[in-house]
DNA sequence: CCGACGCATCAACATTTATTGATTAGGAGA
DNA sequence: TCTCCTAATCAATAAATGTTGATGCGTCGG
């Protein structure tokens, strides 16, 4: 009996829908990027993404909220780094996405009657 | 020298949108769960989820532009699959994004000056 | 052929998300 | 202290996304 999995896991959906959301955007993939190889001040990304202070604010707040990056303050600058284990959150995430199915029988034909 | 990584590769991150955006939504989340398991026809997941036909049919759309699930037409029901190679290219991605950061400099000081 | 069914599509609307420019707050240096 | 600098936040607007109900199209059963 496989247990359709409907209605339940929520806030797993929900930490889902927050962290893919964060990533579905150009402007903070080319962010995250950046911080690839370590910690950036947000002049800096400014600078290489050529975007206004505001929007590159906005975008990082929305990696923030999500857990992906942490932000450091030093005087009078901030430097935003990524979180790795956020990544491999969202790796797991990934992996759960996975078809479980039985290997060979991927696409079986669906047995019980389709509508009411 | 480390070469940062702005402006190039674009079609990967225009994918990456693509994907990221497609599973950034609880509705589109619990079809693929209900997925999970093998293909089901659209009345089958109208009926699980209790969502408006129209709905569904969009979400259904959204994650099949993405390119995460194909369709099969039998007679007049439409069956639904989750397309296990772009949850693999999903899952590529994510790797991508895990910080390359040599072990133990993860957080490492920036060196050169800020701001111009 | 006709009517019911399954589903895609469309138009109108509601909601969410992103951009822009202005303002605010705190640190640094004169 | 006064001013400049960095960056967060806010309000207003623009744009994208999701929802709803209606319509259309192909398929099946009678």
């Amino acid at each position: 009996m496989i247990a359709t999995p409907p209605r339940v896991r929520t806030k797993r959906r929900a930490r889902s829908v927050e962290l893919f959301h964060a990533l579905s955007d150009e402007t903070r993939l080319e962010i995250l990027e950046l911080l690839h190889h370590g910690e950036q001040c947000v002049c800096e990304l400014q600078a290489v993404l050529g975007a206004a202070q505001s929007r590159l604010s906005f975008h990082l707040k929305v990696l923030r909220d999500a857990g992906l990056v942490i932000d450091r303050k030093d005087g009078r600058w901030s430097y935003y780094a990524i979180v790795p284990t956020a990544i491999a959150a969202v790796h797991d995430l990934v992996v759960g996405l996975r078809p479980s199915a039985i290997p060979g029988r991927s696409a079986l034909p669906v047995i019980s009657r389709c509508c009411g």
